[in-house]
DNA sequence: TTGAAAGCGCTAACAC
DNA sequence: GTGTTAGCGCTTTCAA
């Protein structure tokens, strides 16, 4: 039973900077400033601590480094839609890339993303050392967002936070992307468009159905809109087959603003008689790549959640790093993918804004 | 120029530990006891440094913590496929799912989920205090996995790692994937089942290959495999397109192991003329909700992500939390879920295995 | 050019 | 019961 002894192995002591300070013969002082490039130090003396450090397998501690620092680089991510299902988010096409755009930006900014569920509470995020948390569409009555400015940690969300102390905004422009739709319909001679969009407190959910008023009002133009009770295929694909099966005279274009798939919605309006882009004209709100793939292929409105998560991290940078105190915000426009879906007479497909 | 003054409003500082006993006219340790319900105090002395801490805003500052402690309780999360798109795994409905079971399970004991890029580098997690990390699905030569053994940080992922030091594996039972869709094909009568599979080197994917193989030489049927260049809705279609119209005789029977949109792969046979179920069974191994809706709609094998994603976690767990050294890994079951696209005579819908 | 020492904020022995 | 003190591992003045 000696140290060697296989029954006891113990997980071997980390090296720490000590122990390479004690090997090398230097102080850690000396060591530290090799390692990190800062001081003035011999090209020697530097080499051989490097040296050390890297045979001895030397890796510093995060959580020493962290609390010296006096910041993690953590960024907590929430995605606020859907407290009841926290996790479904990730399922959306648009969520999943915005995450995956944050996770990524950040880290080439030097920040991690950790993931939170959606409504979670204190307890979940208090243990951990966020410099700041994004909450993403956070729902009307979301507490996330006042208990995390309470506890002094910035928040980086959407337009409804506006003018918060150290609450700050990105959002995605409603009113751009409903007029983009709705006078790309009206071009394409569209007199009855539908919208269908899901009856939640997203405050993009709402700013699209008021915008789509707006527009009919203006436009002089029946207002058909169709609440889906919640997001997902099933009851987005009901919603969609109460706005083409609803009232006297049919529509003769839909706007689909939920998650739906491309595919799946085409098929709804085929079930109810209607030739797609003949007598209905189509496009969806969706980052789903198979729109692409359909017969007829489906006009898409990108939301572009690469350009939104970008946006996000400039700003989480901005106000981390240099201080940026006021509350501010950035309004990202969307893209109109046009396709044969909406193209009555067919013509090229084309982009009416700038990439990505 | 004062302290008041408006112009130079300072970030006031946290309020720490120490502010809280000098205030309650206590010491750090009772504080600390008080807070942590550790130690014995008095109830009233108790609820007094409690009640200062509340009302003076202290929250403990968790970089100390974890360094006091020695662990951050935060967990890397990795998936290796796709390095060159480190992201899209997100748009996966399986990682989608993985993803946030992982993150919902690993919260629910305590370990917060970190977002890393596929394929990243040192670079990206040294810097972080991380406790293990998982990779899901590492490629055949991820350097990732040897990277972390060498840091030392334990290591989740995939059978891949089965035999190293301080690695454990959960898997997806492959070939109970493969038996249990064709065995169902058989049943219903196919002789000649298609396999569309990806080319890639993920071992899921590798072992599908093997199996679908073996079972055609078993069972005497002709091997019809056509494999995708890549994942992705594009690919994948070509590949069933390629499938569905190669030979002198058709296939009778379509099992696509690819994260393909069900409705697409179904529009698909239909544009080569095959009536599902009629001409053509087919089965995906999905977690595409949108699987339920098409019609018919298409039978699924499920890999079961959330109870991959427990296995997974209490695996960690296990291992950080209660010492467990040894190489360890656990087999999860898939579940096929059957409906109309095939089934030959119209029977009612049936799971064949355990929920979940 | 290098080293000693202080201290980031917290918890846990160990005294009192 | 409550307080004093010693670190956790690192970076950084500051002195030599």
């Amino acid at each position: 039973m000696t140290e060697d002894s296989r029954l006891g192995e113990q997980p071997a002591p980390r090296v720490r900077l000590v122990d390479v300070a004690r090997e090398a013969g230097l102080s850690k002082t000396t060591v530290s400033a090799a390692l990190n490039g800062t001081g003035r130090l011999s090209p020697d003396v530097r080499e051989r601590a490097r040296e050390t450090a890297r045979t001895m397998g030397y890796r510093p501690n995060a959580s020493a480094r962290q609390l010296r620092a006096g910041r993690a680089r953590l960024i907590g991510y929430v995605v606020g839609e859907l407290a009841d299902a926290p996790w479904t988010f990730l399922e959306s096409p648009y969520f999943a890339r915005l995450t995956g755009a944050t996770a990524a930006t950040a880290l080439g900014r030097g920040y991690a993303i950790v993931l939170l569920p959606a409504g979670s509470l204190q307890s979940e995020w208090s243990t951990l050392p966020l410099d700041a948390v994004i909450v993403a569409d956070p729902v009307a009555d979301d507490r996330i967002v006042e208990d995390l400015l309470a506890a002094r940690i910035p928040v980086f969300s959407d337009r409804s936070v506006e003018g918060r102390p150290e609450a700050h905004w990105v959002d995605v422009d409603a009113v751009d992307a409903v007029h983009r739709t709705l006078d790309h319909f009206a071009a394409q001679g569209a007199r009855r468009p539908a919208l269908v969009v899901p009856d939640s407190t997203t405050r993009f959910h709402r700013e699209v159905f008021a915008a789509h008023h707006d527009w009919c009002t203006a436009h002089g133009l029946p207002e058909l809109a169709v609440r889906a009770a919640e997001p997902g295929n099933g009851p987005v694909v009901r919603a969609v087959e109460t706005a083409l099966g609803a009232g006297p005279e049919r529509p003769d274009a839909l706007f689909v603003v939920a998650e739906a798939s491309p595919p799946l919605v085409l098929d709804a309006a085929r079930r109810h008689g209607y030739d797609v882009p003949g007598d209905l004209l189509v496009a969806c709100i969706s980052e789903d790549e198979a729109a692409v793939h359909t017969e007829p292929p489906v006009t898409t409105l990108s939301l572009r959640p690469g350009a939104v998560a970008e946006a996000g991290i400039e700003l989480v940078v901005a106000v981390l790093e240099h201080g940026r105190r006021e509350t501010s915000g950035v309004l990202v426009p969307v893209r109109l993918d046009v396709r044969a879906s909406s193209v009555r007479h067919p013509q090229p497909p084309n982009t009416s804004s700038p990439p990505t």
